[in-house]
DNA sequence: AACACGGTTGACCATCTAGTCAAGATTGTT
DNA sequence: AACAATCTTGACTAGATGGTCAACCGTGTT
């Protein structure tokens, strides 16, 4: 009976959730090569065979993993959206990034991990829906310029600042570590370096208040 | 003779320089475990065997590649020693941080990807070298607080936001140029984008003149 | 209880790859 | 020319790894 696909469907689900989350556990400490079926299946508490059951091959398991952190990517994203002050804007955005870091530091590096590479496997999403989503927010920025909201910059540069300055806290996690005494960051230590990146990026931005 | 030692040293030279630029190329686009003995052949022109003989294996030619990288690194701190004004000297650091984005995009590949990775092979280097320099940096930037001559913030944060911010042109490099119509960065979108970076930076930092 | 379908799994295979090695080629010195 | 140290290289090996498969297990339906 077909109805029997539906009655299993909880068990599918629940394995491929596991296995995803593994999955970008370990891509992201090891790289895609770098990465073995075994090592995932041991991370997720399944036998190597029962991975191929649920996905193709290695290579499908990773664009899967890949796919899923680009859409809490485009999630963050829509934080630009919702206001009309850069202030604000820019605010809920850095701290949306800078929490994502956060929450979903194995995200972060097998998505620096994939494009550092060249984007061999998700190419298609840089030229389609992050370009016509940063095109979009450019234009945001220049109405700011426009309005003399902030100073007159290249959007794009700006942009490539607030993804660089919120992603290194999750991409070079490790370091900061060192750097910190080999200890994780504090509650009160994330809260100041959000508080940091905004802050230098908003007084950057801000338009001179002595004319 | 051992004196024949030395008069064929220029081969051994030639052929180690060949070998670890090649191995950047690759260690930068593959990572690690992505990159093979062979593929670093060919890239040099040599055959693999040859590679054997230089280096005794994959993971000490590796070290090689990582800390000639980290000497670059060095040497671009210098700028920020030179200076009690914290307006040239950020100025400086910056400037030559994003020409060495431009000039050695594989070397900052390589050390993102290590660093990524929980930095396995140079974690000694981040515990000694690395940690030492950033302290003495840290102890600048607290100075130039104590004299008014920034705004206070926790110098680390800056740090970060500075390495960051410049890295970002290598590490995401293939992002950027994606977004730039798949073209790579004009001599002149370079300028741009580190004066933009500098000056949102140091607007940033400066004391509010509105005081 | 019998069935059917999805899920589970150990054993297996073809391929890839780091590293070895021994024979031979080069090079500078005498 | 004879030599010795260094360099070169094709062929080989042992181990790892992605992927396959056929037998088996569990569960909900009749």
């Amino acid at each position: 009976m077909l109805i029997l696909k539906a009655a299993k469907a909880h068990i599918r689900a629940e394995n491929e959730r596991l296995i995803l989350e593994a999955g970008e556990r370990i891509f992201a400490q090891h790289g895609f090569r770098g990465s073995t079926m075994q090592m995932i299946a041991d991370q997720a508490g399944l036998p190597k065979a029962n991975l191929h059951y649920y996905f193709d091959s290695k290579e499908k398991l990773y664009r899967c993993v890949v796919e899923k952190i680009f859409e809490i990517w485009l999630q963050a994203a829509s934080s630009f959206e919702n206001s009309d002050e850069p202030k604000e804007a820019l605010k809920l955005y850095i701290y949306e990034k800078m929490q994502i870091s956060r929450r979903h530091p194995y995200g972060s590096k097998v998505w620096a991990n994939e494009v550092m590479q060249g984007a061999p496997i998700i190419q298609d999403f840089l030229e389609t829906q992050l370009r016509s989503w940063t095109d979009g927010r450019i234009e945001s920025i220049q109405a700011w310029i426009a309005a003399g909201k902030i100073r007159p910059v290249e959007p794009r540069w700006v942009m490539y600042m607030i993804w660089a300055t919120t992603q290194h806290y999750a991409d070079f996690g490790h370091q900061i570590e060192t750097l910190n005494a080999d200890a994780p960051l504090s509650e009160a230590q994330w809260e100041a370096a959000s508080e940091t990146v905004f802050e230098v990026i908003w007084n950057g931005l801000e338009p001179k208040q002595s004319l």
